[in-house]
DNA sequence: ACCGCAAGGTAGTTATATTACTTAAATATG
DNA sequence: CATATTTAAGTAATATAACTACCTTGCGGT
């Protein structure tokens, strides 16, 4: 609903942009105010009110603060907490489940949508692919390699930061990597993307914005999460990196159009029955 | 605010809690409507159900309906849409990622809650874990062993079937395995269970609900995902699957108290600055 | 300069929420 | 057991909010 105001501002007359702005400057206090209040902060009458809830395809003012109020309800309805000792197990699975779901929210919400076409673009140039993540991250490779070695090209997925440097040495301008970390800092997985990169390997990182590792890729697919309260390893960053990387995927599958889908699908039926 | 209803009901005069069975009844029809309309459904007066408003904590009926609205878009705001052939790239990310978000709300409304208590109870009565998952679990397993070697037992993950068999044959009554698995119908899986009860090993199973796994486990976490639509490999249900077994780790560790969490807190950014 | 049309405001009407008051019912008390 | 007292719930009145119809202003075209 705010996006949808966003966008439709321009086409709106000059005193309904106002109205739009005032909404946009102030979400809150708008769903709780009346058509009055509302109409003398964007300094208009109380019509005119009226005329941009209905440019927006609502009926009345009604039903527009309804919607306006269930969109930033959505917006923010799981909210970290931080697991304290006291926490009862009911309590503490209440805010762990929030705490991921709100990681999956800010991804969606921040997702850089040019930076995933891109990313789509060099897969489908692209030979062969190679997945490097350790330590949590290797997790997140196999499970990637999983996806991407369906799609038609040969991938596999290196943990052992060793291994990473050799197969890294190996590559060629036909190569694709995808280096997963969480936060872009890794001293191993710099190493072994730069000598990728020495071969003039193409590089796709998931990872934390602006990190030495972002970079140095040719795009990031960032996941920003954070973490500082987290008890064990970043799981919140683990299924962000999964997802978006599901997403790079079925990114891939779309583009070989129905056909591809369908031949997917018939794959993941037979594999279902025999091994999950 | 439903369940907050729901629970104040017995709390409330007759006439009210006639308002809170009409508001619970049809919770959508009631944002959309005056409080005349409401009234006549609950078959009371106005007044009545303005006082019921108040009795919620709410200044009156347009603040209560502006929360209640709150509260359903925040239950369904998520809603799992099937991707198509046409979808751009930014349409398909939303819908991934909404179903992703979507299937963890599931979660968290549907997590039993004495399943995890009993869970947390088997991993302190044991000796040593070992988990066993195989094809897109053998990620969950293997994400899994890394938050639970950390407190303080054993914790291995076997993703081979073979090899869990002849793990399984070398259990004894104190050790406890955690079986993952999408379905609960692999008969490899089906088969290692049986071995390690065999031993009289105890067996938490994270699977779905009344799958022949959860019946042959002690205790079940159930992550219950349609995934019929997933392109590929069940992502949705490995992404639950890995917050549940998160919640099981912390649960253990919460029980330790204040300096477990202290101690595990230390551990993790040990790590961090190594490996990730 | 005049006409026409669109934008936006004024004033009035209707609907809606809220208050004050009254009646009915239930419980306590002599 | 009848009467007082408190509580519950409805009626009627009022204030307020939302909406409609209409009117004025300003702009672009002939």
């Amino acid at each position: 609903m705010l996006d949808k105001i966003k966008s439709a501002r321009a086409g709106l007359r000059k005193s309904e942009q106002k109205v739009a702005d005032a909404v946009i400057e102030d979400p809150d206090a708008c769903v709780q105010s009346s058509i009055q209040s509302l109409a003398q902060r964007a300094l208009v009458s109380e019509p005119t009110v009226i005329r941009f809830c209905r440019a927006l395809g609502c009926v009345g003012f009604q039903q527009f603060k309804l919607r306006l109020a269930q969109d930033l309800a959505s917006r923010d309805a799981f909210f970290y907490q931080d697991v304290t000792a006291e926490d009862s197990s009911r309590d503490l699975a209440g805010k762990l489940l929030d705490g991921a779901i709100a990681s999956l929210v800010q991804i969606r919400n921040q997702l850089n949508h040019e930076a995933l076409e891109l990313a789509i673009e060099l897969y489908e140039n692209c030979d062969r692919v190679e997945l490097y993540g350790s330590g949590g991250s290797a997790v997140v490779a196999q499970d990637a390699q999983l996806k991407f070695f369906r799609l038609g090209k040969p991938a596999i997925a290196y943990s052992d930061p060793h291994i990473q440097h050799a197969a890294a040495a190996l590559l060629d301008r036909s190569a694709l990597i995808i280096a997963i970390s969480h936060s872009g800092r890794s001293r191993d997985i710099l190493r072994t993307v730069e000598i990728a990169r020495g071969m003039r390997a193409k590089v796709i990182s998931v990872t934390a914005t602006k990190s030495p590792l972002a970079e140095q890729s040719d795009v990031c697919l960032s996941v920003d999460i954070l973490e500082d309260s987290d008890v064990f390893s970043p799981v919140k960053s683990r299924l962000g990196q999964m997802v978006v990387l599901d997403i790079l995927a079925v990114g891939v599958a779309v583009r070989g159009g129905e056909q591809m889908l369908e031949q997917l699908a018939r794959a993941r039926r037979a594999i279902d029955f025999k091994f999950l």
